[in-house]
RNA sequence: GGGCGGUUAGCUCAGUGGUUAGAGCACUACCCUUACAAGGUAGGGGCCGCAGGUUCAAGUCCUGCACCGCCCA
């Protein structure tokens, strides 16, 4: 084994190995008990980033856990189609050519899709592999695979014969870049510094009426001007005609409660296609609906003179020939939320259409009902509120999209103008009539229509096959709070609509990843920390490391560029210290090690290592089942490190007696390191797993490969009497090399020892080798030596050297104070009748004994300065 | 406007009412001691955002305020 670990070396190899052996797949007709997570499908289009990253290692760390726990555990991947963003990227890869997806025609441009899914599709699914993740890669889906694409069809189908489904006109989000339709899911708000424009109407009874807008283009679509009708200011108005400038429409001054008297003049032009707010109000009072743009925001022949101007053009233009004619009478500076295409980020126009919608409210009952109930459990609880809120005041879906790849909306048109023909299988002639002139509907479904159906569309449903009935409904979701709508509300409600059952049980919704700043990680605002590079250069165990130790539940995580240096020295760290219990072995040529089946007749040291491995395996369990991975892992790291490589892997390197090695130090060292990779494996696989093999022949392992290896359980192993010992030693051992390097003794010289209290000879050759020993002496103070009084006798460090005198002295002064202050508070606490009466017991007795702990360290502090200002004499 | 989260060491962050508030990085001093310098040993560094309150006991619970971030309208 090499002195540094190097993770290119072995990453790739051992996942080739799990899955040549077939780890991660689960058989249907598995007969234990068993744990489903369904992948959130990465878009086919995407890289891994590092929110990947951080959802995909949080379910490999439950996965991999509860497959050692011998559960049957099924992880289930797979990509969706992403039909808006895999458009944009297959169009902009076309236009390279100078080709547009309008000269290919429909047929062809799908068929380019396909080519570029069967190209770069799987980029995303061999990133994910890097990192580790133990999907079942044999049911690996899509969402525009047959089987995916019969579920969305079904699905249709069933809503709208159930009446859930509609087609109706009314004002949706348009993108006039992707030139489709969005729900409002799809639309970013961000507050933007803009104008707010105050123009004159002429009123055809005289004078004018002032309107406010941000949006002065669209007044080329006005069919009313609305005022409050409690506003006294235009009550004389009320009825009267306005001439719209331009495109000189008459259109009436209308009452309508719902214009805000205090916003603008308190007139609001009413412009019923372009604006959701005056759609409603023009369906109470009978207005026409003037679209003035086509679908790609560019004016229409209803904008008269304006007519193919872009719609920011125009704006412009707009306002330039309102202040010729003088009726611009004042532009404020405004703050407003505008809308932007999630996909694109183009401002998205209000826009008239006739589009599909479900009906949400019917299907966001049950959901809510059994988020309310307790059934479907939130981690961390707070997003159930969220949830609920937004299932509270849920709205209609928006779920056709003008776009080509996709989910084909499976209606047919009859051209006799017979009802829709809605069905799954192509339809050939209408029922009605019998025409054979049918038209399928040209648009496709929401990319989520097909999403919101995952937890069961990947087993196969509509049909009723094997994995449906016994993986369905899954164990946990793992998800990020930005997809909490979109997707897991929708999943909840289709599972309850179609299966009949919430689709997993426990939501784990993780933070955001953030940069150090605090923003988003965008590849615009260039913070960008790229995984697949970490993991190229450090590994994917350095990447996982860093990232779950520094996300704490369900929080934020704001990483620095150097967030995995820590789980590189880690691993480092392992690999290292295996490396040396490996030479042990081969030196010792000790083969076949069997764990201790008997723990009576073994020296203190191995009984507290064993303690604090017992107890990391509860701690490690409990923090696995709480969800709370960065607490389970940095008490591994803190346990690993500090108390088995720094104390224990010390410690036996002092033994000489070749038995007790052979059959006592090496089979515990060997049962805390392979103990300590099953606990770590979840988190760390590969090099776990690589020193795993390399082990191989020297231990009896329970399998051949440690992901499929026993989960290890807590056996309640405990000796007060070995914690003591041990932390005696510990206490005398940190005194000498403390006192040492005060002294500026170099720590490798051995120096001579006096303590007053009783040493074995195991105990004296422990603190010989850690702390720099010479020999070990009856305390002597006629010696020239410098003693510490510890809680457990007196120690003394031969010294010839000079000691500074009043700054030894001031320490301890100084430690004396605090100890006091702290003595006084509890002596206080102590007094306190009501403490006495209200506080449990275990936290009086356990006051009662600080007391006397304190007392004593102030004493041998005493001591100490007596002891000093003797030898200063 | 409504809601949610955050504010703890120089930095990034843990802290699930009950020791004297912790970790990693950075810093200081000494050390290439045969597993590891990606390391070891020891050390310095905190009015836990501010102001009240509840409690025997508050970094932790409640109220208000300030600042930062997010979500919804």
């Amino acid at each position: 084994m090499e002195s540094k670990y190097n993770p290119k070396e072995v990453e790739e190899k051992i996942y080739k190995m799990w899955e040549e052996n077939g780890y991660f797949y689960v058989r249907s007709d598995n007969t234990k008990e068993k744990y489903v997570i369904v992948i959130p499908p990465p878009n086919v289009t995407g890289f891994l980033h590092m929110g990947h990253a951080l959802n995909n290692t949080i379910q490999d760390i439950l996965i991999r856990w509860k497959r050692m726990s011998n559960f049957c555990a099924l992880w289930v991947p797979g990509t969706d189609h992403a039909g808006i963003a895999t458009q944009n990227v297959v169009e902009k890869e076309l236009l390279k050519k100078g080709i547009t997806r309008k000269q290919l025609g429909r047929e062809k441009f799908i068929e380019e899709v396909w080519k570029w899914k069967e190209k770069y599709g799987s980029r995303i699914i061999y990133q994910l592999k890097k990192l580790g993740a133990s999907c079942d890669w044999t049911r690996t889906r899509f969402t525009m695979d047959q089987m995916l694409s019969n579920a969305v069809k079904e699905c249709f189908v069933r809503l709208y014969k159930k009446g859930l489904i509609y087609k109706g006109k009314k004002i949706i989000n348009w993108c006039p870049r992707c030139e489709t339709a969005l729900s409002d899911e799809e639309v970013e708000y961000r507050d933007e510094e803009s104008q707010l424009f105050y123009i004159k109407y002429p009123v055809l009874e005289g004078g004018f009426i002032e309107v406010a807008t941000t949006r002065p283009e669209t007044m080329l679509g006005d069919t009313a001007v609305a005022v409050n009708p409690k506003d006294n200011r235009y009550k004389n108005l009320i009825g009267k005609k306005v001439k719209l400038p331009f495109v000189e429409r008459i259109i009436p001054i209308i009452a309508d409660e719902k214009v805000e008297i205090e916003f603008g003049t308190g007139a609001v032009k009413v412009t019923p296609a372009h604006d959701l707010n005056d759609f409603e109000i023009a369906q109470k009072h009978n207005l026409d609906f003037i679209l003035i743009m086509n679908e790609e925001g560019i004016m229409n022949e209803n904008a008269g003179k304006f007519n193919k101007l872009d719609r920011f053009e125009c704006r412009k233009l707009i306002i330039e020939e309102l202040n010729k004619l003088s009726l611009l009478s004042k532009v404020e500076p405004y703050t407003n939320r505008v809308g932007h295409c999630y996909r694109c980020d183009t401002v998205i126009e209000p826009y008239l259409s006739n589009q599909w919608f479900v009906k949400m409210k019917p299907l966001a009952e049950p959901a809510i009902k059994v988020a309310e109930e307790g059934k479907l459990k939130f981690y961390p609880e707070r997003w159930k509120k969220v949830y609920l809120q937004w299932l509270y005041n849920i709205k209609d879906w928006c779920i056709s999209r003008q776009i080509w790849w996709g989910h084909r909306i499976p209606v047919w048109y009859c051209e006799n103008n017979c009802p829709p023909i809605v069905e799954k299988e192509e339809i050939k002639e209408c029922p009605n009539c019998g025409s054979e002139e049918l038209k399928m509907d040209e648009d496709v479904l929401d990319t989520w229509f097909s999403s919101w159906l995952w937890p069961f569309s990947v087993f196969g449903w509509p049909e009723k096959t094997k994995d449906l009935e016994i993986f369905y409904p899954t164990d946990t979701l793992v998800t990020a709070q930005e997809i909490l709508f979109f997707w897991v509300a929708r999943m909840v409600m289709a599972g309850l609509e179609f299966m009949g059952d919430i689709p997993f049980e426990n939501v784990y919704i993780h933070g955001t990843v953030r940069d150090s700043s605090g923003k988003k990680m965008s590849k615009s605002l260039g913070n960008v920390i790229d995984p697949v590079e970490i993991i190229d250069k450090y590994g994917a165990d350095s990447l996982r490391f860093g990232l779950i130790s520094s996300t704490a539940f369900g929080q934020d995580v704001f990483l620095s560029p150097d967030f995995h240096i820590k789980g590189r020295n880690f691993t480092n760290k392992i690999w290292n210290s295996s490396r040396y219990i490996l030479k042990r072995c081969e030196e010792l040529k000790i083969e076949n090690i069997s764990f201790l089946k008997n723990r009576e007749n073994i020296e203190f040291p191995e009984k507290w290592i064993l303690i604090k491995l017992d107890e990391i395996v509860k701690k490690t369990n409990n923090s696995l089942e709480k969800f709370y991975f960065n607490e389970g892992l940095n008490n591994l790291y803190s346990f690993y490190w500090h108390d088995f490589c720094d104390w224990y892997i010390e410690i036996s390197k002092v033994y000489k007696d070749v038995d007790y090695i052979k059959n006592i130090v090496i089979p515990v060292l060997c049962e805390v390191l392979i103990v300590s990779l099953k606990l770590l494996h979840p988190f760390i696989p590969f090099i776990t797993e690589q020193i795993w093999q390399n082990l191989k022949g020297y231990i009896n392992f329970d399998s051949e490969s440690i992901t499929v290896s026993k989960w290890p359980q807590p056996i309640n192993f405990y000796d007060r009497e070995a914690l003591n010992k041990f932390e005696r030693i510990k206490d005398i051992i940190i005194a000498i090399r403390d006192t040492k390097t005060r002294f500026k003794i170099p720590i490798e010289q051995n120096v001579e020892c006096f303590f007053d209290g009783d040493l074995n000879q195991l105990e004296k050759d422990i603190i010989k080798k850690l702390a720099g020993v010479k020999e070990i002496k009856k305390l002597d103070i006629e010696k020239n030596i410098f003693i510490r009084h510890l809680a457990w006798g007196g120690l003394g460090i031969s010294f010839s050297g000079i000691i500074n005198i009043s700054k030894e002295k001031e320490k301890r002064l100084k430690e004396i104070e605090e100890l006091k202050k702290i003595l006084l508070n509890i002596e206080n606490r102590l007094k306190n009748e009501e403490f006495l009466r209200k506080a449990p017991f275990e936290v009086i007795e356990k006051e009662k004994k600080k007391i006397v702990e304190l007392e004593e360290k102030i004493k041998n502090l005493q001591k100490d300065i007596q002891f000093i200002e003797k030898r200063s004499e």
